[in-house]
DNA sequence: GGGAAACATTGATGATCGTCGATATGAAGT
DNA sequence: ACTTCATATCGACGATCATCAATGTTTCCC
């Protein structure tokens, strides 16, 4: 009834787990599996966006006319520090999905066009 | 030269950060900015994806034939313990984008279909 | 120059996460 | 019944994370 495949479990254990943040140009082609590199660096994106606040800045920035919003428009709305505010619009921007221009005294954040297309990209090709 | 705008920061903490892992079918809207159990549900399945090792489950699940693997078949392509694999596959099953199907003592595991569209967009409606 | 405002950085702390070995569960075969 | 095999669960440990108060940095204005 039930064929007898062959099956092997292996249980070694080792891991290279270095931040590796290369400027990776080029999207995957996306046939076969992932290597341990890909993955990698697919992961710290999805890691950016694993945070629901996050995910409002994300939200509040793409929401806000002009596109641009600065710190303490952010700090508000989501019951956050300062400094927790920016340190998660830092974590946004190395993940390539905002981008910070200085003028004077205030930082403006902005999503990066076509950032959310090629996340979803991402997806599609794992 | 530069318009002088009103600009005020607050700097007070609180947060409630349960888990709040409910049964939601229909996706939002997604024009106003997201609240923060949207937010919470979104960030468990980004959550699920923020992890270079599950992200290769996904892909090397994906890429087998007929769709499905079995623990076994993952364990050795992955270089982890069996617990570990059993670990992320149980957090992508709880995602819901994996599914699990036990056929005697194996267990299957395959791409919910659509999740993979459905969670590009989740990130389409930020 | 001096003060104020906006933002970043540092250091610390509690919480969550990834991983493993050991063990439990459950199904199949002798 | 007993063993074997595939998988899940438990408990523990080190690593990473989210958050804050305090402080540093830079820019603007008087």
């Amino acid at each position: 009834m039930i064929v007898n495949l062959v099956h092997n479990g292996s249980m070694t254990s080792l891991q290279t787990v270095e931040p590796a943040v290369d400027d990776a140009c080029c999207a995957p082609s996306g046939q076969a599996a992932l290597d341990a590199e890909e993955a990698q660096r697919t992961a710290l994106v999805f890691k950016a966006l694993a945070d629901p606040n996050r995910l409002r800045l994300l939200s509040i920035v793409k929401a806000t006319g002009g596109g641009e919003a600065c710190v303490c428009d952010l700090t508000e709305p989501l019951d956050l520090s300062q400094p927790t505010v920016s340190h998660h619009l830092k974590i946004l921007v190395d993940a390539r999905l905002l981008h910070r221009e200085k003028r004077g005294t205030w930082a403006y954040y902005s999503l990066v066009p076509g950032a959310i297309e090629r996340t979803a990209g991402l997806l599609a090709s794992l």
